[in-house]
DNA sequence: CGCAGGTAGTTGACAAAGTCAACTACCTGC
DNA sequence: GCAGGTAGTTGACTTTGTCAACTACCTGCG
């Protein structure tokens, strides 16, 4: 805890020097960084209203009013009458919008020179690194989506599998094993058959899941995991939502899965689609003895 | 690049509102968040000078001169005369130590509620996240190390290598040759004749490479990578040097390691770490054809 | 030595940025 | 139709930051 607080403030000592630097005149433009937060805004708003500008960038209401006034003397902005006739939402004129034009070129320009020495492996680890850090510092609304593999995934998804079940006192055997189930999905992938899905949040992976045919009409769900910064969201079940969709129209007859006992929130997951117990099992594979689940799911068209 | 761009403009939006959220008075201190700033400098230099605070967060000298004045009255700091007479460095005294204590502590509350919801993974997460991005856009002065791996590793080695190789038209084959080696380096990890090292930068691998035993007291070196973000530091020479050091001590008598001509860097590293090319061949392995190398170097005690 | 040209730090005068409270005009719901 | 609210504005103000001129000292060179 005392390592991220450490390196959250760190972080933010060095950003605010880095934006701070940007200064009073922002990017030698006759707007103060305020005001250029503020014309971005309003470019980026469907008419939007003084109030919610206001409360959207944690502004004074009357220092608002008087930057829109001057807005206004420059020609950059109307301000109409809204069906509550005490609001006055907000336009860009064609004059604002060449303004906001140029100041968003200057901006894209003095950004793209900072990361100009960045290789493209390094721009996208930095947007990753950069969703990450929103993601995680920046609560809730982050949005995320379902895609299916690409290169170096499933090793991703070997390493996260390992850390995150390293807590459970599952080890070098089970670190193994993942590599040996990723492996095989790779060299044996069978397309149509087979697929692994991977959820991403802010670029980066917030979950994933594979499915591999394992013979007679059964398709077997692996490797299902949601990160925990992602938990919460829904993305476990739609990974497993998407999984079982899959199946049912490669023409699966039923699913498979194996799970433990005390991997609760993943059995409550599998629950919810539908998902029961056939068989349980202690098994000592992982070191410890631990008890195992069998699942499945009849896919009846 | 484009993408890059406009994720980091979102991030610096995103950040700046969040910073500025603490806004006018810092934590309900009577400091501004400037002056916050000039304590925490001044608490963490050693008797600093004026010019260099200012220098140092880019303000003005003649603000600075006022702040210190403010501090000076309220007896947080004292400034005493330098070898040049002119200068005045600034320390603190046990009000002043105190006063920062206090905000000090304020801070690192605030910071850690932030962060109070995260569970110990995304922390992880996060200071690698934010190591990352101060990396990337802080350009030079980071440091690193080099440790031994851990879980988890091997698959993010494998993950890295498959991602960094792809340009080169390296697909599927030469994903699968990486999961294949670095399973079999887990399942067969012979200790103290085998290891892997990771080099780390602010909390992200930056270069990792693994020793195995390929008989015949020979030792192998491979999957050496240094990634892009953290070339030209000499990372990729430190982790070679680390393993040829590790292949003396456990007494192999020679070390060999296979790569391919059009890796020029890795190259680079090989040769001046005394290897010497015995055998040059073309390979179909993964995909193109290519020309593989086999380098050795002969390790007399 | 002594002087030109520099740096550390301070100060006065000022401008910019931001805050607060009071105000008008309007809306909503009882 | 009126109490209590919101959108927006305005005057008066404080805080924050900037600029240029200043003192006191240092460095290096003829």
């Amino acid at each position: 805890m005392d390592e991220a607080v450490a390196a959250l403030r760190a972080f933010t000592r060095f950003y605010t020097r880095s934006v701070g630097a940007l200064g009073a005149h922002y990017l030698d433009s006759d707007l103060s960084l305020t005001e250029a937060r503020l014309l971005y805004e309003i470019a980026n708003a469907e008419a939007p209203l003084a109030a919610a500008l206001q409360a959207e960038l944690g502004l004074d209401a009357g220092y608002v009013s008087r930057i829109l006034r001057r807005f206004q003397a420059l020609g950059w902005i109307a301000r109409g009458r809204g069906e509550d006739r005490r609001s006055r939402p907000i336009s860009l004129t064609e004059a604002g919008r060449a303004a906001f034009a140029a100041l968003d070129a200057r901006t894209k320009a003095d950004v793209a020179g900072r990361i100009a020495a960045l290789g493209p492996a390094d721009r996208e680890t930095l947007v990753a690194a950069l969703g990450a850090v929103t993601g995680l510092i920046g609560g809730g609304a982050a949005p995320w989506h379902i895609r299916t593999f690409r290169t170096g995934d499933l090793f991703t998804i070997a390493a996260r599998q390992s850390i995150l079940y390293e807590p459970y006192g599952w080890t070098r055997p089970m670190e193994i094993l993942q590599g040996e189930v990723t492996t095989a999905f790779l060299r044996d992938f069978k397309p149509g058959r087979e697929q692994c899905w991977v959820a991403e949040r802010a670029g980066l992976m917030a979950g994933a899941v594979m499915l591999v045919d394992a013979g007679g009409d059964v398709g077997q769900l692996r490797l299902l995991h949601v990160e925990p910064w992602a938990r919460g969201l829904g993305i476990g079940g739609a990974l497993v939502g998407e999984c079982v969709q899959f199946a049912r129209e490669a023409g699966y007859a039923r699913m498979r899965l194996w799970t433990h006992t005390i991997l609760t929130s993943a059995r409550r997951i599998y629950e919810a689609e539908g998902f029961t117990i056939v068989e349980t099992a202690v098994h000592h594979e992982f070191g410890e003895p631990v008890q195992g689940e069998t699942w499945e799911l009849e896919l009846t068209p």
